[in-house]
DNA sequence: ACTAAAAAATACCGATCGGTATTTTAATTG
DNA sequence: CAATTAAAATACCGATCGGTATTTTTTAGT
């Protein structure tokens, strides 16, 4: 035994692996069985064999793409001091969009918030989720330099959260969309106006 | 002849009013052609005398759909008299998300713009264009509020546009995912506020 | 009303879709 | 190393995919 995965657990994780990009990119639906296979070099019957269907490989795919992301942020944020550093830190890493954890096709948040929300529950409810949890980390680090005196006592920190969520994935669709990065590099200045405008 | 169009004017017409809804929703490569037959209740032979092939029916449903979101934009930007009550017409047209002249399925920039950018060069570069326009727009009427006085002038007018339609876009997938239009409001309410900073 | 032209319906095409039952191959354990 | 188990490949399923050639039905001009 060459590790301590045991077969079927590291033919998984290569298919997840191999595939996060491709849901990422082309969608759950513009995603096909022949799409994974092609990819992976692996047959159905074994991707089968370790998913019960497309959905679970999609599912399991975008936990995988945004567990990256969120690896990335959380070392970045430990590595922070002062809560508006920590801010900042959303700030710095959506800046250099090419060398981040980001999966191939963009941010799985946005993408999949698109493309499943009229037409995949499941898929759904983890971007809803990934949305919601996002939003609770920034409202934290913001109640947390109110009472710090770091910032403003007057801040609504739900605002300010939401509104530098969606700075940053509309920042990035029109990026991605008008091929120009230097769109998300202008956007991103009002993400960093709206953190220094709350400090003392 | 009941009407100046043509008969197959007519039809062409009513395949995209009848069918632009579904492409928003479901996005291109979620749309089949029996999804399109069975909301029309023509067949196959009928849509593909009036159209070339699907993506000539995603194309023109794009552009109707925009059209309609246009229309209302650009009345009430003629009715607003001051450049600041013209920059407030966004905030206001997405306060009410549900009588909007949205078609079903949200906002078709956002959608497409996120469907159909790794997948679809056609549908990228008329959301690529929209965005652009939309852009062009919010900089010209910044630009004019300079000239006349209303607001400063030392404004970035590209970075106030692009993260007036980051805001409204974000929010728009930030709403729809979650579930919560008061996240879309509170999100316009930084619109408003970027608007009002702006004032000499 | 009759006829030529246009539009819509029917019937069909090969390819691919997601998924499964079965066989073959590879890994694991005594 | 042999036997057992687990995993991957093969072969196949009905359904649906986008698209087309042909026939039938409407429309429109005289």
């Amino acid at each position: 035994m060459k590790n301590d995965l045991s077969k079927a657990e590291r033919t998984r994780q290569y298919i997840i692996e191999t595939t996060a990009g491709i849901f990422n990119t082309k969608g759950y639906a513009g995603t096909s069985l022949s799409d994974l296979t092609e990819a992976t070099g692996l047959t159905k019957g074994s991707i089968y064999g370790n998913f019960g269907n497309k959905e679970e490989v999609a599912l399991a795919c975008f936990d995988y793409n945004l567990s990256k992301i969120n690896q990335t942020v959380q070392q970045r944020l430990a590595e922070a001091t002062t809560y508006h550093q920590k801010l900042m830190v959303y700030v710095q890493i959506y800046q250099d969009f090419a060398k981040m954890p980001f999966p191939e096709g963009g941010c799985p948040i946005l993408n999949t918030a698109i493309d499943a929300d009229d037409t995949n529950n499941l898929l759904k409810d983890r971007a809803a989720k990934a949305i919601q949890a996002w939003k609770k980390r920034i409202v934290d680090l913001i109640r947390g330099g109110v009472e710090a005196g770091e910032f403003k006592a007057d801040v609504v920190p739900e605002q300010i959260a939401l509104s530098m969520i969606a700075l940053i994935e509309g920042g990035i669709m029109i990026a991605k969309v008008t091929n120009n990065p230097a769109s998300l590099a202008k956007i991103l200045k009002t993400v960093e106006m709206l953190i220094t405008q709350i400090k003392t």
